[in-house]
DNA sequence: TAACATAAGTGGTTAATAGTGGGTTAAAAT
DNA sequence: ATTTTAACCCACTATTAACCACTTATGTTA
């Protein structure tokens, strides 16, 4: 089943002192009546985060309770992915507030680059996502072979 | 048929002279009416202790009573992680008191870090939990077996 | 094209909630 | 009966979330 996300486009908004960033209007305005309001933001694969809208979660989420705890790539896989995951609201404005532990793991300061990848919403620091740009890194071996089973 | 919680998020909070331990408020308020204050903590598989909601426990006591006692696997795994299973309210205030038994197991000093991970809920030493991380063990093979018939 | 209207982005203040500490009473154990 | 332990209650502080207000941008209409 797809999607019903497009996110697509590139923003550059500045975050506040307490951590709040705007959510672009064109963007915001995909989120459902359903969603509205809510949604998961977690580490990217990239020194980035990500953005889900809840429903979207859902399905990710599905999958992942299939697998059992008393594997030990499993309980490591979930603890290193869930602890990183919140569920968020964003305000009146269409503000959310990046937790600490993001703001860390994204080295996010002052400016904020924000771009839409389909059934997903990220978030750059915009040096990073420059020099990201340039670099052809490879995908970290172990998510390679999870991403055959859990289909992020 | 799959758990109606959803724990995420990473939280790290401190342990009182008393050995009681807030639940933080995200966590806390996806109990539901019926397991309102009421839960199951045990010994975790890696050095953590485990928390579930009490109704979510009585379906995983379904599934470990498929196991037979013959294997000395399944002896083991029963023994060590059912016996310091404990029933648990938390107070007006949220906490809990973290039993004597797996303040020692978890090693448990002065801070604490409290994650989510689907359908329970995961107490550490944040030392602990840091060492666990980078470390890259290998899978129990047993447990690999068991892990293809228990969902937990 | 100028003026106006509406929406979008940003900043700060206030009110509510969450986290923490300690004390008192009731229950349990020795 | 005395000591210990656990439940309950009250209170303080820090953090978070809701609210209000202003500025800039965009778009519409005269």
């Amino acid at each position: 089943m797809s999607s019903q996300y497009t996110f697509t486009g590139q923003f550059t908004f500045s975050i506040d002192s307490k951590n709040r960033i705007n959510i672009p209007a064109p963007l915001r305005k995909q989120f459902s009546v359903k969603d509205k309001k809510t949604f998961i933001i977690t580490r990217g694969i990239d020194q980035c985060a990500w953005i889900y809208p809840i429903n979207e979660w859902e399905i990710i989420q599905t999958e992942l309770k299939q697998l059992s705890s008393l594997s030990k790539t499993n309980r490591v896989f979930l603890r290193n992915h869930l602890r990183h995951a919140n569920i968020i609201k964003f305000d009146s404005q269409g503000r959310f507030v990046l937790p600490q532990s993001l703001v860390e793991y994204t080295t996010i300061k002052k400016d904020v680059t924000i771009i839409g990848v389909l059934n997903k919403i990220e978030i750059w620091n915009p040096n990073l996502l420059r020099k990201v740009d340039q670099s052809d890194e490879v995908d970290d071996q172990s998510y390679e072979q999870l991403s055959e089973r859990v289909n992020i």
